[in-house]
DNA sequence: ATCAAATCAGATATTTTTATCTGATTAAAG
DNA sequence: CTTTAATCAGATAAAAATATCTGATTTGAT
């Protein structure tokens, strides 16, 4: 089973709010982040990579390398991090599984299923990462 | 990505709700499931053996065989399969999967995510199946 | 008795996800 | 210029999820 999001998604969303919360221009390097988030390095490393080839973090080769968010905090969303990884499918598609949804053929969730969907989605989308910064660095002081 | 659910999970609730909504005490063969549901017959005849094992469905073997549900549809809910399927864990864990989880530390979505988590839950758990018998035909005739 | 149609258990295969390895390149610092 | 610490790209490995196969057993109908 796994809870909404890949392993890979789910890193990246820490990663970013952990990119937010240190940054003050300064680069922070793969294995930092592997470090104080638990994430295995070259998973991470890989991960961080293509969050940059979609746009959201810069990268710097070379000692004293590493990563920083492309733009500001109050300009990234959890939702583009999910876009980037995921893809935007699952709020289109049933979370009973059936092929085919439409207005007229609900699936027998529909109506509890629909609303919730659309909140998940508010959620992911509504506040931009620097809002979550106290609470991430909160939660990452417990890690 | 995945949609909250495995596909284990999913085609379990699928199955169980078509064993609901065609049930007149007639047995139903995993072959009948697999055409109307379009799941690969092998695999679903293994997910109803699994749900067979956890006491939800029983069957019976021979020509003329299949599956019926083991009590009354109007005593078992969607949640029934997800624990037999994919567990309850989810529920317990963190939609940016973050190891800790207290309300201590709570991480950055804790407050949105949730209320949603639970909400989610009691989606699964207030309704019985066969509340749902009726959207549940009307879903399976657009297959 | 034989056949046909079904479940059943266990093995196997395929695909996707998760994770690691290898070596190349880059750039700062000594 | 050499060392060191970092990203980078591509290959590979390991694990989990998804799907199929194989042959045995059961049971109703012919
Ligand atoms: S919950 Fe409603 S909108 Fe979503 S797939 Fe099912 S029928 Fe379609
Ligand atoms: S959302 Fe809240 S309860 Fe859930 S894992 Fe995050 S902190 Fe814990």
């Amino acid at each position: 089973m796994t809870v909404i999001f890949s392993k890979k998604c789910e890193y990246g969303m820490q990663a970013i709010l952990y990119l937010a919360a240190r940054e003050k221009g300064t680069l922070v390097s793969a294995d930092e982040i592997s470090k104080v988030l638990k994430i295995p390095r070259e998973f991470v490393s890989k991960i961080l990579q293509s969050l940059r080839d979609s746009g959201l973090i810069s990268s710097s080769k070379g000692k004293s390398g590493g990563f920083s968010l492309a733009k500001p905090a109050s300009r990234i969303k959890l939702i583009d991090v999910v876009a980037a990884i995921d893809g935007l499918e699952m709020f289109d598609s049933c979370v009973l599984g059936f092929q085919e949804c439409s207005p007229t053929h609900p699936c027998p969730v529909h109506n509890t299923w629909g609303p919730l969907r659309t909140q998940t989605y508010d959620m992911l989308t509504s506040e931009t990462i620097d809002k979550l910064k106290e609470k991430t660095l909160h939660k990452i002081s417990s890690l």
